[in-house]
RNA sequence: AGAGUAGGACAAAUGGCCGCCGCCUUGGCUUCAAGGGGGAGGAAAGUCCGGGCUCCGCAGGACAAGGUGCUGGGUAACACCCAGUCCCGGCGACGGGAAGGAAAGUGCAACAGAAAGGAAACCGCCAGGCACUCAGUCACAUAUUAAACACUCAACGAGUCAAUUAAUACUUGACAGCGUCAGGUAUCCGGAUUUUAUGCAUGAGUGUUGGUAUGUAACUGAGUGCCUGGUAAGGGUGAAAGGGUGAGGUAAGAGCUCACCAGUCCCGCCGGUGACGGCGGGGGCUUGGCAAACCCCACCUGGAGCAAAACCAAAUAGGGGAACGACUGAGGGUGGUCCGCCCGAGUUCCCGGGUAGGUUGCUUGAUCUCGACGGUAACGUCGAGGCUAGAUGAAUGGUCAUUGUCCAGGAGGCGGGUGACCCCUUCGGGAAACAGGACCCGGCUUAUGGCCUUCUCUGACA
RNA sequence: UGGGGUGUCGUCAAGUGGUAAGACACGGGCCUUUGGAGCCCGCAUUCGGAGGUUCGAAUCCUCCCACCCCAG
């Protein structure tokens, strides 16, 4: 099992792959609104990892579930809050 | 200006940067790179109907089950659309309607009410009977009263005659008619009388018509109670009470009869393809509501769904066949090879089904745009032109700038209007909806933003 | 994609054309020194929403909404 982060509206789970790339998986249910609003945040999400490419660490799995009220974001909020588990955590396993 | 009504088009635009998914070309050669070009909707939604398409089933018929239900038209088809009919709603523009059959049958209608459907008498109305009460009429009887009229008798009054007498007095007798009472303010007033004045002056009886009281019998009327019958006009109940109004009629009433009106059915004529409408005549004289209760009638429907279906086709297991082999040892291990040693009952090949996976289905179609013609219209026919998403954990986004739209606010305008108010300029803010294809179409329904147009009603002003 | 079910007071629920039962909870009162228990009373303007049929709809019909379940 991975290790789980909370925060607002998402939940993250990392765990390390041992294959030298990263792949992410992103999950968002029914509760989170129709199908304009979940593909919005999966969306958003997938910009996040598309603008911090390199900043992200290389070799593990991250596995990102939206919450119920995820819909109402934008990018800046989203990056603030994936931005504070992947930059200032510093990823404790 | 406000409130509505019907309809239409649209669904912010442009550019920069960073990205996403297919297609084509070139290079690389399943992965990548470059270039080119494309990339959600009016509802793509809900999945409520109808089809295409695919597979399965199917000689034909009937039943069941489900659905539809005014007429005509449109369509591949429909529960959809168009044009109408009738009914309902709205002041209106306009909107809505599962709108066949209730004299085929079964059933339902709480409460209230007498009665909820081939009827029924609770109150009421009428007739008859019985009992009681009251009143009246007539008759009789009794008692009483004495109001009216008539008559009789008597008396009295003013007279006449006779007798008597002096006398015309008094007395007695006889005699005809009249008065003895109309009326009013009623112990009083007023007035009459064969002659003036004054004064006086009524009693009894009978009869008739009565009145009052009682009784008897009959009759009539009214009331009360009971019984029998007639009656649906009226009251009352209810959502609904077996046509409405008026007249006649009747014991009281009633389509019992008549006139007019409404409705239904039938017939005829006219208009319309038809639903239906109009006119005329006739009949029963009124035969109620609910079928989105069962049902009847007419019509429609085979089942499943692109995760359909077709093709290619691993691994493993099992099926069929062939060859070799089972101590005369197939095959395997060891080893460079042979011997040897060890393991050893199956081994090899072919075929078919078929899972994962992949490919097809997959976007050229009841298609879109424009034009002409036909049709009131829905729609159809013809011609020209166009190709417009095909993903499969599922792509169209992010950000910046400018412009445009809307909202509320501030400031300004020698802008408009009688006015409510509207318009223009500018400033800095804010907002921009509902919502994402998944085989494809036609509808329906629901969600939703502002814009434009048509028409209606109301208010103010002219 | 196809099919099925549910929605009634705060909770569990009955009712299937004619006044929306009941239990628990909640509120008030009685009782008790007080609490509990017990007793009495109260508690649904809209039965998920909107239309329609009917004299009358929680119930019948149509369309929506929310939730749950099943098959591939």
């Amino acid at each position: 099992m991975g290790k789980r982060h909370h925060t607002r509206h998402f939940v993250v789970i990392i765990k390390q792959n041992g294959l030298g790339i990263t792949r992410l998986g992103v999950t968002v249910s029914k509760k989170a609104g129709n199908a304009v609003k979940r593909n919005r945040v999966k969306r958003l999400i997938r910009e996040f990892f598309r603008l911090n490419n390199s900043k992200t660490p290389q070799g593990y799995d991250i596995v990102v579930t939206a919450k119920k009220d995820a819909s109402y974001l934008d990018l800046w909020k989203t990056k603030d809050e994936l931005g504070a588990i992947f930059f200032k955590k510093k990823f404790s396993l």
